[in-house]
DNA sequence: CGCTTTTGACCAGCGC
DNA sequence: GCGCTGGTCAAAAGCG
């Protein structure tokens, strides 16, 4: 506790200084664009200095060649001091850009609140645990139950807001037994058989803690009887067992992601911030690690404009309820790969066929078998070959032609004349995909997954350098791409892990690249990590 | 004895 | 207003 106290203060104090830097930065710009001149290109790294320092910022600054400068003149107009820590501006009408992306790995990520939302957390979260604003209210009916019901003191905290949305994470997986050993401990309140399977929901509640607002529902899929359906609701309050941590985190990651795309309430997982209270090893604030053997992201949010859905199943959520689905039927043949959540390697992005409907991605998993875990569990090293930088158009190119396979080809195939790099996709789907893959939510799913695989103990630094590249010195996270653009159509990030022997002693940067299908041969062809035997199943 | 599971009842939300 | 459905409660039963 005393180290970690320790390692709080000086989280904080590299915070304070990283706060200065981006001030200081940010009115440099701002005196830069207020003179009306033409700014030179300046890259800023505020990678961390000292070993173990977790935090990771990634700042540039510098001109966007690839815009038109005719609209300078507006670039007055935009008010800067608007711009927080959380928010990458791209002042495309100055043709100067301005990203930052700042992750506080032990801390919780602020969040801007609506005006009026502070105020009313304090009530709306007050049935069970007054005082805590882990506490949620989930589920909602317990609660408006509790107020009707009790005719109590609480009847004087009746909720004036309508029931938020509760994030839930859906987990399909092969499973022989009745429900997945997810490291919890849980007890069955309840089943009901519900419309549509002949299969039994059954009801569980968390009891690590008495309090512990979390609930899962566990139910065999219709269609197929060896998947078990569990979802996860709710945001544990308490820590959690070491074996407990990798299950409870990828959801919570996963819910993070999901919910943080909704800004405009208070509640939820992602926006919950004493949940960050018992997160002891990724950013995002909740209290997990992560890792999957395979991993499909399956958005499903039918309240919002976003139509992601849960196709193929007959577990479909509550339209209120935004859900995320971890696919873990897809890569792995064998049963009970819910115990396997050791293992996670890589993410592809692969379409959906729903091309007039949905935006689908789906995070399909390769699955490693890592049977020396002293040893660089993944399967390549990194650089590929060591000199490759990251190119962002060729990535978000490469992952448009995945998502897209059959794009217009006068957008993409056409051959530039001028030999300039091509423009970035302009194709909604395209930029979905860039704001997801730039989205600190979805690195921090990554975070998450990356943390378990190389263990929680080694610093994990998750990010897209998006600012210019000219400096292949950054010891940040590069994402990169290895020539998937060039043709083949088969786009993928593939994390990676930096050897040891390419940055310093304790931190090793994960790495995020485009790379071509398929992964073994490029793969195994670069690995320099002896003893490490994997496989791909994909 | 303590904890968990079972199971019918109850309730809220939603659609018609 | 009514019926359907999902979710929860709580007493009884089961279990070690």
């Amino acid at each position: 506790m005393g180290q970690v106290a320790e390692e709080n203060k000086r989280l904080k104090s590299n915070l304070d200084r990283m706060m200065k830097d981006y001030q200081t930065l940010q009115m440099r710009f701002y005196q830069i664009t207020q003179q009306g001149s033409k700014a030179p290109v300046v890259d800023v790294d505020v990678t961390p200095q000292s070993e173990d320092d977790t935090h990771e910022l990634s700042l540039s600054l510098g001109r966007n060649s690839s815009i038109d400068s005719k609209n300078k003149d507006e670039t007055n107009k935009n008010n800067f001091p608007e711009l927080s820590p959380q928010e990458t501006l791209v002042k495309q009408n100055s043709g100067l850009s301005l990203a930052l992306d700042y992750k506080n790995q032990g801390g919780s990520k602020t969040s801007v609140e609506p005006t009026g939302t502070k105020q009313n957390s304090s009530t709306e979260n007050s049935f069970d645990e007054p005082k805590d604003d882990v506490a949620e209210t989930w589920p909602p009916s317990k609660a408006l139950k509790t107020v009707r019901s009790g005719g109590g003191s609480r009847d004087d905290e009746v909720v004036q807001q309508p029931p938020v949305k509760k994030a839930r994470v859906s987990v399909r997986a092969r499973c022989d037994t009745p429900t997945m050993n997810d490291g919890c401990q849980w007890r069955k309140y309840g089943q009901k058989i519900a419309k549509g399977n002949p299969c039994p929901r059954a009801y569980y509640r968390c009891t690590v803690a008495p309090n512990c607002p979390v609930r899962k529902q566990v139910q065999r899929c219709a269609d197929d009887m060896s998947i078990l359906i569990t979802t996860y609701e709710g945001t544990h309050n308490h820590p959690l067992p070491i074996s407990a941590t990798a299950m409870a985190s990828t959801t919570s990651a996963a819910a993070y992601m999901l919910v943080s795309g909704s800004s405009t309430s208070n509640s939820g997982i992602g926006s919950n911030s004493n949940a960050s209270n018992t997160n002891t090893t990724t950013n995002f604030p909740s209290n997990y690690v992560s890792n999957f053997p395979g991993l499909n992201f399956n958005l499903s949010d039918t309240s919002r404009s976003r139509p992601f859905f849960l196709p193929n199943s007959s577990f479909l959520p509550s339209p209120s309820q935004p859900t995320i689905t971890l696919d873990l039927t897809t890569s792995s043949s064998s049963s009970s790969s819910a115990s396997q959540f050791s293992k996670l390697a890589s993410t592809n992005y692969t379409p959906r066929p729903y091309p007039n409907t949905t935006t689908n991605l789906t995070f399909n998993s390769l699955e490693l078998s890592n049977p020396n875990p002293n040893s660089n569990p993944l399967p390549f090293s990194w650089p590929p070959n060591g000199h490759q930088t990251y190119n962002k158009d060729g990535f978000y190119q490469t992952l448009f032609q995945k998502i897209n396979p059959n794009p217009n080809p006068n957008v993409v195939s056409t051959p530039n004349p001028s030999n300039k790099p091509p423009p970035p996709p302009l194709d909604p789907v395209a930029a979905a995909a860039k704001a997801i893959t730039s989205d600190p939510s979805f690195q921090s799913v990554l975070t998450a997954a990356l943390s378990s695989l190389i263990g929680v103990n080694n610093n994990v630094n998750v990010g897209v350098n998006t600012g210019n590249q000219s400096s292949s010195t950054s010891s940040l996270l590069q994402a990169t791409t290895d020539g998937g653009a060039k043709g083949n159509g088969c786009a993928s990030s593939v994390i990676g892990i930096a050897p040891n022997n390419t940055t310093n002693a304790q931190t090793r940067n994960l790495m995020l690249l485009s790379s071509p299908l398929p992964f073994s041969n490029s793969s195994k062809s670069t690995s320099s990590s002896p003893g490490a035997s994997r496989e791909h199943h994909s």
